[in-house]
DNA sequence: AAGCCGGGGTT
DNA sequence: AACCCAGGCTT
């Protein structure tokens, strides 16, 4: 940049003193193509970037990094192919690809929307980005980026990443949540992708936030954009964007009863509107404040293991206790065993089920759930898990073990030793 | 416009 | 334990 010509800087159009997109658009985008060219990363949806891949990754990746997505995109690429393989599967099927992943309503809405797809739009994703948002699951952030990188249309994007890109680039000090500021970052972002590969430039704008401008320490020394970031010109990039409010936890406590009858346990589904709605899991309840290792705990969970599935259970002993994260909320669970006091055929309806240890495995669990097969068939049983085609190797390999606050930990309680008197060390 | 959805990972 | 993440949806 020459004294006469001084750099020319993001802000948001027709504010005071801001320059015209006009100005700064080119610079942008020219950079933007040169960097992303070099230093683009080698991902999966990138090589095979058909729609319905495109669509698959857009989804998994709602909130979910990207390095999680990997293992589970090319399991479930390789299980559905394509949108009529998906449609045609059932929706437990797919949530069993999808446990682990966590918000599985993006599965079921995802398998919805590929059945959508198949009845109203012959099979094919539909090409423009309001189209696609008429789809379950697609809001507007997802259909901008399935317009723009797998029908290059010009649709702006906005997320995670480009929301602290741009509030860096453009100096943007308002509360990135209000929706006026939403309107501007959108703007901007619509200004970005009009051009002739909007795919690339989403890409790339996603790409430089999440490798380069990071949340804390921006790289700006290789930023590819350090010339013309607002930001960076008042030395504000570490201040922006503003954070926002702090999550508030709530502690709950549950039970989990693990209900034997020869060699099977009974399981039912989640329903909608509860927690993880389509996933199967053991029967559970609130504990409110009543002790775990009280005497009146156990009448508490026969009552309503008999409301959730219609068995009469004899409740034993606690026998494991599992700690679990999940949005703002952290569950302690405790785990006991039962046995069925009842001979009559209760609890065999489609929702409540009587399942062995092999068909476990087949079975879309809840996290905990999964925790809680594994402690009862850790010996030798076969974990359909590992089986899935491309294990993956983080989550299998190595579990992450006893996360603190968030993920699940678990604490089996010692040997039991009489009827009473078992206690938890947790 | 704001919170919830009832997740999971990293630091 | 705080913070973050290729958001969508409801009220």
């Amino acid at each position: 940049m020459s004294r006469h010509q001084p750099p020319v800087r993001i802000s948001i159009a027709n504010s005071p003193g801001g320059a015209a997109p006009g100005d700064w658009l080119p610079v942008l985008q020219s950079a933007l193509r040169g960097w992303f060219g070099r230093q683009a990363r080698d991902l999966p949806w990138r090589r095979q970037c058909t729609p319905y891949a495109v669509w698959i990754s857009e989804i998994m990746l709602q909130q979910t990094q990207v390095a999680a997505v990997i293992p589970y995109f090319q399991r479930f690429l390789a299980r559905f192919p394509d949108v009529l393989a998906l449609a045609a599967a059932e929706e437990e099927e797919v949530l069993r690809y999808w446990e682990g992943l966590g918000y599985y309503r993006r599965a079921r809405q995802l398998h919805a929307a590929a059945r959508q797809v198949i009845q109203n739009h012959q099979g094919e994703l539909p090409p423009t980005a309001a189209a696609l948002a008429n789809l379950p699951g697609i809001g507007r952030y997802t259909a901008g980026a399935i317009a723009s990188i797998a029908f290059g249309v010009p649709a702006p994007i906005l997320e995670a990443n480009t929301l602290r890109l741009w509030c860096r680039l453009a100096a943007i000090r308002s509360d990135p949540t209000r929706s006026s500021t939403q309107e501007k970052l959108w703007q901007l972002a619509s200004h970005a992708a009009h051009c002739s590969d909007p795919g690339l430039i989403n890409q790339a704008l996603m790409e430089v936030g999440s490798q380069i401008c990071t949340p804390r320490s921006p790289n700006c020394g290789a930023c590819p954009l350090a010339n013309i970031c607002s930001a960076r010109h008042l030395g504000l990039q570490a201040r922006l964007p503003r954070p926002g409010r702090k999550t508030r936890y709530e502690e709950l406590r549950e039970a989990a009863i693990v209900v034997h009858d020869q060699g099977r346990f009974l399981l039912r589904k989640c329903r909608d509107g509860e927690r993880w709605a389509g996933m199967w899991d053991f029967p559970r309840c609130p504990l409110e404040q009543l002790d775990h290792d009280s005497a009146s705990v156990r009448g508490h969970l026969a009552r309503h293991c008999v409301l959730l599935t219609g068995a009469k259970i004899k409740v034993g002993p606690l026998f494991a206790t599992v700690k679990h994260g999940v949005t703002r909320f952290r569950i302690t669970l405790y785990c006991y065993h039962a046995t069925r006091a009842n001979r009559l055929a209760a609890a065999c309806d489609s929702t409540t089920r009587w399942i062995s240890p092999e068909e476990l495995a087949d079975l879309p669990l809840s996290v905990t759930g999964r925790k809680i097969a594994r402690l009862l068939t850790r010996h030798g049983l076969p974990d359909r898990t590992q089986r899935l085609p491309s294990a993956n190797p983080i989550r299998e390999a190595a579990a992450p073990q006893a996360a603190i606050g968030r993920g699940a930990a678990v604490s089996r309680s010692p040997a039991r030793r009489s009827s009473r008197g078992n206690r938890d060390r947790t």
